[in-house]
DNA sequence: TATTGTTATACTCTATAACTATA
DNA sequence: TATAGTTATAGAGTATAACAATA
């Protein structure tokens, strides 16, 4: 029996049936939003885009970058880090640093107010995680992350 | 010792060990990244977007909805849903009919092409993310939508 | 008063293409 | 010739606020 089949039957189908809700990628964006939604609230309306915390976090974790690595690493264009950094430097969170070896690069050095900012969100995002996924055990919050990694090291 | 100790000693982080890494908003959204772009390849540039896939998928499968309950059920607003029926409607696939019982409204109908074109899409879809998730097996896939309907959920 | 569909508008995120200064 | 950073620009996707028609 088709689909069309079925439906002949039955004006209406159980939500739970479609196939749309057994697709990865629909499932995918749905949770995002949901976890974007409570991240923005948490982080209000002068903090850090989730893009511009991550960026934030490589400076941090892995000084002296360059856009292009950087770009690389967030899989974004170089274009579209300008105004990220643009935005962490009117911050005071790092400062583009002429690199006489090379003088096309600038290597992205965080300052200590970017180091404390990072830290600071980061304790914010961790709760707003722990908060959000209270109903996951440890197990499977590991196991999904794990998933999800799968997944991003297909694009690599 | 604390994060910024462990960094006195060491210039770089391994990426793995970044706070990021861990975190599961940034996985999905790389995730999303990674399964959206092979999407896009396959369904070409004249094809259905995400969203509006997802849209016609309700109006095959639940004949008759409104606008309100659609937007309801794509978690979208009212006004952001317009565009999106503006186009499956220039595309054939439904038509808006109006309601005796409330002249407010406009039932979404789908057209047999809107039927035709929703199963075609979906098998494509369907291509594509067996393709893309062939690293996971079965009960790895069953677990991932598993789990992210579960963070879903706290949305509702 | 409240709801439905709609328009106008603005903002975020992102990509492409072209430029400049260097290498 | 090729690369790093930059600008200009455009296109999705989405939200808010206001409106007319209808309940």
């Amino acid at each position: 029996m088709t689909r069309t089949q079925r439906k002949a039957r039955a004006d209406a189908m159980d939500v739970s049936e479609m196939a749309l809700e057994t697709l990865v990628g629909y499932n995918l964006k749905r949770a995002y939003v949901v976890l974007q939604n409570d991240y923005r609230a948490v982080m209000g309306d002068h903090g850090l885009s989730p893009r511009v915390f991550s960026a934030l976090t490589f400076v941090v974790e892995m000084p002296n970058l360059t856009q292009s690595d950087l770009a690389r690493r967030l899989g974004i264009e170089r274009s579209g880090l300008v105004a990220i950094v643009d935005e962490l430097e009117a911050r005071g969170y790092l400062n583009r640093v002429a690199v006489p070896q090379d003088r096309r690069i600038q290597a992205l050095a965080p300052t200590e107010s970017g180091v404390q900012a990072y830290e600071a969100a980061l304790a914010l995002i961790n709760e707003h995680e722990d908060r959000m996924l209270h109903m996951l055990n440890a197990e499977e919050r590991e196991q999904l992350v794990h998933l999800l990694k799968k997944i991003r090291e297909i694009g690599e």
